[in-house]
Formats: C-alpha cells, structure tokens, sequence
DNA sequence: CGCACGATGCTCT
DNA sequence: GAGCATCGTGCGC
C-alpha cells in the first residue's frame, strides 16, 4: 500500500484533515526497527486559534507550522515531554493537526522498550504502568497519549521536526478502519480556546487517551 | 477506578 | 518570570 500523497494533505482544511486522519497509520522506520500504529484520536490547531502554537505569530520553535501541508512539528511540552503534529492548510499559514493517540500494531517490544519498560510477554503485563525494568506495560497504556505515542514511536524534535511525511523515515497510510463512528469534544490540556470542538476520536476505541 | 500533585526546562513576554 | 497541546505516582474508595 502506498503512503498518503501530498494531495491528501493539502485538499482539506484543518478540521477536516484531523477527521481524515483518524484510521490511518503512523508508520517509523528507524535503525532500532519498525514501529507502526493507527491514529485514533487527533486534535486541530487553526491560524484564528489562541491555543495554536501559531496564533501570534512565526517564530523559532514554531516555524516548522508555516511549511507546507505533510510537514511535521515537533515541539517539547513541561520540559520533558514531545508531541508531534501533521502540518495542514496552505504553506506559510500555521495549522496542524495534533496526534494524541495510537492503536500500536507492530514493533510493540520496541515501544515498550523505548517508553522505558522491560521486554512485552503476554503473561507478564501489569493492569498498572510501574517503572520497574522487568515489569511490561499494558498495550493500552503504550501510546494513549500524545507525549506516550511520541516516545514510542522513536520521534524526536532533532531528527523529525521540520521534515516531510511524503519522505523520510516517517509516513503515515491511508485508513485501515471499515467504518467506525467518530466522537467530537472540546481539546485536553489547554486553557485558551478551551470551548472549541477541535478534538476527534474513535468511538469505543481502547486506546484512546480519555473518553 | 479516579483525582491531585510534582517534575522539569524551554519559549516567549 | 510565567506558562505550558503531559505523565506517572500515590492515595483514597
């Protein structure tokens, strides 16, 4: 199967994009392995938006949301954490669609390595999320968060922020999902634009990071 | 299961 | 100097 092409992320606007988006899946070929999963909820971030990193206007950190649609933005969050945006709308307008979670469905040993936990066996995974090396993390909790799913997936600011999905290491493919029905709500974890109903999920689906 | 809180460092004001 | 598009722990139920 072949990747998403420029047109795909170039022929609709932001909020439509973040819609389209959910299905497919985020795909990192790395030296360490492959690790791949199914976007299941996103958020939008507009040019008109005061929680858009680009409301006010470019600057160092948030450059990488001027570039063209299929660009990715990776910004660093409460000085540990990273979260990874798509790029949408026209170049030189910063929007982007925040990835928060992920169905992982490969390389599931090296996310759980990646997020800090020891190897995965079917027997040995814990209900709760230990920092203990030995202990396996429940699949469920290995990419239910947008800062998670980064780690897991081996992104980071250095070699990804910037870049293009339609080349690299770092693409996304079309959606894998039937059919499913999708959940509107407002955004997590911001303060200004609070109200806007720019947050889109899988109904139903586990891997969700909060119903 | 849910809620409260502290960690931690960069960016922009 | 304030404010973060978060996460994991610890505690109570």
């Amino acid at each position: 199967m072949q990747p998403l092409t420029l047109d795909f992320y170039q022929k609709y606007d932001t909020l439509t994009l973040a819609q389209r988006l959910l299905g497919c899946t985020l795909v990192h070929q790395s030296q360490d392995g492959t690790t791949a999963g199914i976007i299941v909820e996103t958020e939008a971030y507009l040019t008109d938006d005061p929680a858009c990193h680009a409301y006010r206007r470019k600057t160092k950190r948030n450059a990488a949301m001027f570039g063209p649609a299929g660009t990715v933005y990776v910004y660093q969050i409460y000085g540990m954490h990273y979260c990874v945006n798509i790029v949408s709308g026209d170049e030189g307008v910063g929007e982007a669609v925040l990835i928060r979670a992920l169905e992982p469905t490969e390389g599931i040993e090296l996310m759980e390595e990646r997020r800090g936990y020891g190897m995965s066996s079917a027997e040995g995974r814990m209900s709760k999320e230990k920092p203990i090396r030995h202990s396996a993390l429940s699949l469920r909790h290995v990419c239910n968060g947008p800062a998670k799913l980064v780690k897991a997936m081996g992104i980071s600011i250095e070699e990804h922020n910037g870049t293009s999905l339609l080349a690299g290491n770092l693409k996304i493919y079309p959606s894998v999902l039937e059919e499913f029905e999708m959940m509107t709500t407002t955004r997590i974890g911001i303060t200004q634009g609070a109200d806007l109903p720019y947050r889109f999920y899988v109904t139903g689906n586990r891997f969700v990071s909060r119903k």
